[in-house]
DNA sequence: CTGTTAGCGCCTTCAC
DNA sequence: GTGAAGGCGCTAACAG
């Protein structure tokens, strides 16, 4: 069943039947109406992979994270599906974890037309990419220089605004538990800066930042601070699930939070609220971060000379128990 | 730059090129070699828009899911796509919201041969969906009766064992928190099972299943149960999100978990360890749904006519801390 | 307003 | 082992 059989029933060309379907005004009232209702009759159904070959574009873009299995992506995505919906693209998730010829296979894709065009969540430093300087992109959660349009929040400022959070509650003593990624980076320098201001001590010994990012990496590292002889007061961790991590071992050491230590994460997960104690976090502008990724990618399709734009978006912070003491549901 | 050039480039027709791409036996090594070293030289990508069209299929496959934005079924989806990555075939997640003009929208464009089959999964009850029985389809983690090849836990039997196991330690008046959807029915099923084999109470106060889905759900619910007579010393909930919400006012009232009551979740999210204190849960095999998923619409794609299956797989309890007062990071 | 026609890029018979 | 030719289903000039 093709436009011709439509053609044929109705005695319209396949022009005609061509232009109903996509609603082009040029068409007598009248004709639309034989045509759809011949349509509907024969149950006719357009098949889009002709459409595709012939305006050579197939209405997908790829987003590409590392890992669908970590709820701070999937926020994002889901306002990426939800914007995209608005349009006739459709997006396709594909997970990358960080492997070079994951990053690449995807890429070649579009080169083969499957996609228009791709967003990267957290793609980390440019060098260890595949180039991709030949198809549209846009880049969400990364810092680094890329040579196409990004949305991010600033990471340095936010680290920041929590540290300075720990120190008006009374702390003296903060550690630092990070990874080896830029915005990890970037947040140490905002923590510093917090110290620095308030001329607090900073040295080494209240730094972790190797090998850092889940659940399993902070458990070990709260049992290296127990082991050691610093004593911080507060941690702050550059993702909330490392803080999950601290919070399980000092809670099993019987330190009370935040009274002996105080915690505080970074991204505000599904989960940041539900845990006990609730968690102090940085919230960032999830829903927003997707949105903006697709409507870059999506004028860059539509105008493939558009500018390069960097947008930054507004973080904020979530204070919860586990830095105030106060257990507040409803946040 | 298409297959055209390649032809002109090596003096060989389209027809040849076209082999050589997809590794038709017949061709001469020699040729085979020509031309490759052409497509290198001309930086020549095939458009598979083109094939596509020829082969009336897109080797894409939906994946139909409630919301991205859940842990659960993120690892299946996980799993899909890892499946899929041996084959040609991608998978597109699709994100249903439940919402009936969602899911038709989606078997639409399958319909308009963007995709060749669907994965449903978790999609309710059957007769709450458009009809697909015109498209290639599997549904995983739904016990409902469909047309086409299934797979799932034994949802019954998965909440007899947890119920059973919260007998084990010595708790008599059990609650029940479930939803109103078929596998939270079967649940209960096994529930009630467990109860009367022992000869425990079980009456309706000891029952909360309307509309008790997710975390704030478990919230209301916990706190109606603090407010009525019923002092119940354990509860099984049917899902983990419902159990965390129960934890969290348990928590906050001074109740002693498991000592004063014990909790037990559902699915065993990867949070459900992270949590205080970590939840005694039923694991679903998710990677193996997942990927048992994939084969079977991977099956039907290769041979219309292969037979439907229903596949059950093995659950598993996983003992922790709000049932056992253990705590144990390993697990 | 409508029809004719020429491809989009590829694969696949059918010859030789 | 290779080539010629037709067509997958659709859209977009161009003509009328």
């Amino acid at each position: 069943m093709t436009i011709q059989d439509v053609a044929k029933k109705t005695n319209y060309s396949v022009a005609t039947i061509s232009r109903v379907i996509n609603g082009d005004p040029r068409v007598a009232q009248k004709t639309r109406e034989k045509v759809n209702a011949a349509i509907e009759d024969l149950g006719y159904v357009p098949n889009l992979l002709g459409r595709n070959l012939r305006q050579v574009k197939s209405n997908v873009i790829y987003v590409l994270l590392p890992s669908i299995d970590n709820s701070f992506y999937s926020k994002i995505v889901q306002s990426i599906e939800k914007e995209s919906i608005k349009t006739k693209i459709s997006i396709m998730i594909c997970e990358t974890y960080n492997d070079f010829n994951r990053y690449k296979t995807f890429m070649d894709a579009i080169r083969k037309r499957l996609a228009d065009g791709i967003i990267l969540i957290s793609p980390g430093k440019s060098e260890l990419l595949p180039n991709f300087d030949d198809i549209p992109a846009v880049v969400c959660c990364e810092t680094d220089s890329f040579n196409c349009s990004q949305v991010d929040i600033d990471n340095e400022s936010a680290a920041y605004d929590a540290v300075n959070h720990l120190i008006q509650t009374g702390k003296k003593k903060i550690m630092f538990i990070g990874g080896d990624f830029t915005s990890s980076h970037l947040r140490k320098k905002g923590y510093l800066r917090a110290l620095k201001e308030v001329g607090l001590e900073t040295n080494q010994d209240l730094i972790i930042d190797k090998d850092c990012y889940g659940y399993e990496d902070g458990l070990k590292a709260a049992k290296k601070i127990l082991e050691s002889q610093t004593k911080p007061d507060a941690v702050f961790a550059v993702a909330d699930q490392i803080a999950f991590g601290v919070i399980k071992v000092f809670n099993k050491a019987g330190l009370k939070i935040p009274q002996d230590v105080a915690v505080c994460g970074f991204d505000n997960l599904t989960y940041a609220k539900m845990h006990n104690p609730s968690l102090t976090t940085i919230m960032q502008p999830r829903m927003e971060l997707g949105a903006e990724a697709f409507k870059l990618i999506y004028s860059k399709l539509k105008n493939p000379q558009s500018k390069i734009k960097k947008v930054i978006l507004e973080h904020k912070l979530i204070k919860r128990y586990s830095t105030t003491g106060i257990e507040n549901e409803e946040i």
